[in-house]
DNA sequence: GGCTTATGGTCCAGGCCTGATCCATTGTGG
DNA sequence: CCACAATGGATCAGGCCTGGACCATAAGCC
């Protein structure tokens, strides 16, 4: 690293790689199968439902109906969707397909099992994002009013999300985790973090499905979960930061561990 | 909105919003044109700094070549940077071009002035990138310890952006002001972090761009970066994030007031 | 002075993406 | 039974984007 002797401070290379970083992940084929993937994976999208007509989709999306026709078309394929034609046809999500890990030729894209800093980048991350989230919905609910009606369809939702959590099969588990998680944060009335929270989320779960899911951690997990609503619902914000912060130190140090 | 009675919970519109929210800003072009500004914006580039070769960008940015220099020659236009061919030619970056509001035509693209819903939804999502940020950079001086030599440099960095950021005339305040606040970020090591951080202060500066700077406030904001590089450097995690929350919401208000 | 080299400047063939149009299928309602 | 409406399915012209090759310019080196 040669620094030259010029005017204006060099400008360290970390801050350029954030100026400079790709403009695009991939194509548009690409990038429309990721989305809808992470939303089935993130439970967003839940089997039964029937996603929007695809001219509508595909405008939503921003892109055009042919990408996301070949979108849809792979994750027919891949055993995640199914369309039927016809009036009151469409697009409807499917139970997640069995991972058939062939061996040979593994179905994802993730070959490297995550770099130990890309593991601590997205706990950081992950951290700032959901401990910020839980205490942004405590604060919401503590303004507005524990009971306060406009909170009472919302409150369903992560009550509905928190016993679903509970009940999950092993194998729906981590959209279940992720759903209610999302729907906490929704709280919070903010759509631009609901975003990024979904995003680290996303993340996660990518770095998660490298390790196994052990029985012990779930049923830390749903006391963690309780505890979490509990004070999100209350209004009770440094409380609802400190459950959080002790759920996400679990599968941090449970990431830590079998990575790196 | 009416609700179907069927068996799995009809997931909620905002979700939705989430998962089907668009995959594209806009083409190729507008995107480079867009991230580059970004970082003339923030301070990440500064005036005399020259940028790395077209192909070496292009290639970082993970676009054409051709598309990349039609974003350069856009921004090259509009004063914000020169190119010199030739051995040891290059881009370089000017001093932020005087806007000049013709009032008829005006040069940006924002015409709305930020929905009230939309401010909040920035300004909290910003309030957790920040106050996090500056948690998680005090809390790596701390157990870094406050004299690790993996932080002269950053530390460094910073002391000069402060400085910097105290002796800027107003035209290039914000400048100064948006690299501090990413430079203190990056100490927290993580790079997704730093992106997030870079990208939500874009937002808000948008917003800013819309009301008229303060000799006052930046009289605070100064002494308010004086008490926040001194917490974050001294690894006093709990006292950055106070004083992190007392600058937030100086412009918070500002935003709230003028706008909607 | 001429060669070398590192850069920006120009052009082009081919591919991906778009938007539009039309076709095929299948419930619903008269 | 037939027309309608709402969907997925298919095709095509045109545009944007890419990757590559080549040209032009200017500074250093021999």
């Amino acid at each position: 690293m040669t620094t030259d002797p010029a005017a204006p401070p060099p400008t360290e290379a970390a801050v350029l790689d954030v100026a400079f970083r790709p403009i695009r992940s991939g194509n548009a084929f690409e990038e429309c199968v990721e989305r809808l993937l992470s939303a089935l994976k993130l439970g967003l999208l839940q089997p039964g439902q029937r996603l929007p007509p695809e001219r509508e989709l595909a405008d939503k999306l921003g892109t055009s109906r042919a990408t996301l026709r070949e979108a849809l078309h792979s994750l027919v394929q891949a055993g995640w969707l199914a369309s039927r034609r016809g009036r009151y046809g469409g697009t409807f999500v499917l139970e997640p397909p069995v991972r058939r890990t062939t061996g040979k030729a593994r179905a994802g894209r993730r070959e490297r099992p995550g770099t130990a800093l890309e593991v601590e980048d997205v706990l950081v991350l992950r951290r700032v994002v959901e401990l910020g989230a839980v205490e942004a919905a405590a604060m919401a609910v503590r303004v507005a009013g524990p009971s306060a009606v406009e909170l009472v369809s919302r409150r369903a939702t992560i009550l509905s999300a928190l016993e679903l959590c509970k009940a999950a099969e092993h194998s729906m588990y981590r959209a279940c985790d992720s759903r209610l998680h999302l729907a906490i944060t929704e709280l919070a009335g903010s759509p631009s973090l609901s975003v990024a929270a979904a995003d680290v989320r996303m993340r996660v779960n990518d770095l998660l499905d490298a390790i196994p899911l052990l029985e012990r951690n779930i049923g830390h997990s749903n006391l963690q979960h309780d505890r979490i609503v509990r004070a999100v619902l209350a209004g009770r914000v440094a409380p609802a930061r400190t459950a959080m912060d002790e759920h996400l130190a679990g599968t941090a140090a449970l990431l830590r561990a079998f990575l790196s």
